[in-house]
DNA sequence: CTATCTTTGCGTCAGATTAACACAAAGATG
DNA sequence: CATCTTTGTGTTAATCTGACGCAAAGATAG
């Protein structure tokens, strides 16, 4: 299949936000560059559609090659077409957003690359292109989204405790939520499910353990900040 | 300045959603086609993007030489991506829906192509291409979005009573909402700005005239359905 | 011109929701 | 063993919401 139209396209690529999750704090996934422009400045992982790819494949497709990780949560962001966001020429860019829950995906062992590093959202270095923009974006998406929708559950394992799922939501809205007050809304929800087990081995306490309840059907709550 | 990627890419257009508000009806502008594919049929309208344009100028482009509109509200909606959309080979779609007054939107006479129509949302004949899961996208956006930002504006006159503003709600939302109530949240949230004036040779009694407050800073409220 | 109807603005009130906080049991700490 | 921290559960007052009443300003009709 060939494209019809009479000019030159504008090449495609797709961009990453992969937020990861892991001893309380919310991380992003950024790359060294080893070529102009921007050599040695970081920057979010991308790759240019080939033949035939889609959006959601090419993504799969960096996840996999450049970062060993598979079967990964993600979701169109938006496109941006600045037309001098590439020095190199004209580039669409078609930016995804990634949930990854760093001891639940498989990563292969040592196949993250040494170029490929794990940032505090808070900390970010200066990134190229404008991804800085983009990584704002998919910050602000992540948010709103978590405040209405049960996105979080893939940042957790595949069984967490109530104070687990509380410390994610302070940690991603940026903000303190009455503990109480919130496991009420959750539990109101019906989005996540008792295993009516407990967490062996925990430091104190022994909490129960939730599954997210994969049955629902609609949007059903709202935390508010 | 050219596109620097190895092969030849897709080709990239956009889709345009255009909503109007008119006579408490929401309807979409469609296109009835000359061309294969789908000759006869009734789609979106659209454009393939040219050099150097931005998705957001090749939009203007339709909305100005197609429909005769300018200064027109619209926001980025999706990228569509299969593969098969268009049966002339792979093209990427980046679709914008627009909101049109079309008593305020300046719409030069006679500019709108006779093979252009309003359609009621409600009374879409079959389109071609993929552009029913776009409108259907678009039409859920907008309801959402209309809940919590006042997006609905754009479609009512500069000035506007409060009966309108309800009544642009029921329709969009295609529902009903307890006038007295809607009209107290609405008040509360600090969106509109009473006018002080009262609509001259209205059917009945002169209702007091209402703008949109341009200076409001964040989202507050929150229309429940 | 007057009786009646419709539209519009403004209120009321009971029930639901929320935010703030108390408390006690289970385990950790030393 | 005394004390501290964590976690599950409640309570309560303030607020918000939904359902609805009412009356004044026109419109409508005989």
């Amino acid at each position: 299949m060939k494209p019809f139209s009479s000019y030159q396209n504008p090449s495609l690529a797709v961009d990453l936000v992969v937020f990861g999750y892991s001893k309380q704090q919310l991380s992003v996934l950024l790359l060294n560059r080893k070529e102009a422009p921007y050599q040695d400045g970081w920057v979010l992982p991308g790759a240019f559609l080939q033949m035939e790819e889609r959006f959601r494949d090419t993504c799969s497709r960096v996840l996999k090659t450049k970062l060993g990780m598979d079967d990964v949560y993600m979701e169109q962001l938006y496109s941006f077409d600045e037309p001098e966001r590439d020095p190199r020429g004209r580039a669409i860019a078609v930016a995804y957003y990634a949930l990854v829950n760093p001891a639940r995906v498989a990563i292969a062992a040592g196949s993250m690359a040494n170029d490929v590093a794990w940032f505090n959202i808070k900390e970010l270095p200066e990134l190229g292109f404008d991804h800085r923009a983009i990584f704002d974006m998919a910050v602000q998406r992540l948010r709103s989204k978590i405040t209405y929708f049960p996105v979080g559950f893939e940042l957790l394992d595949e069984q967490f405790t109530m104070p687990e799922l509380h410390e994610l939501y302070e940690c991603i809205l940026d903000t303190t939520i009455d503990r109480r007050n919130f496991r009420r809304k959750i539990l109101d929800s019906a989005y996540i499910i008792s295993t009516g087990t407990k967490r062996e081995g925990a430091q104190n306490r022994h909490p129960d353990l939730y599954t997210f309840n994969k049955q629902l059907k609609q949007n059903s709550f709202q935390i508010n900040v």
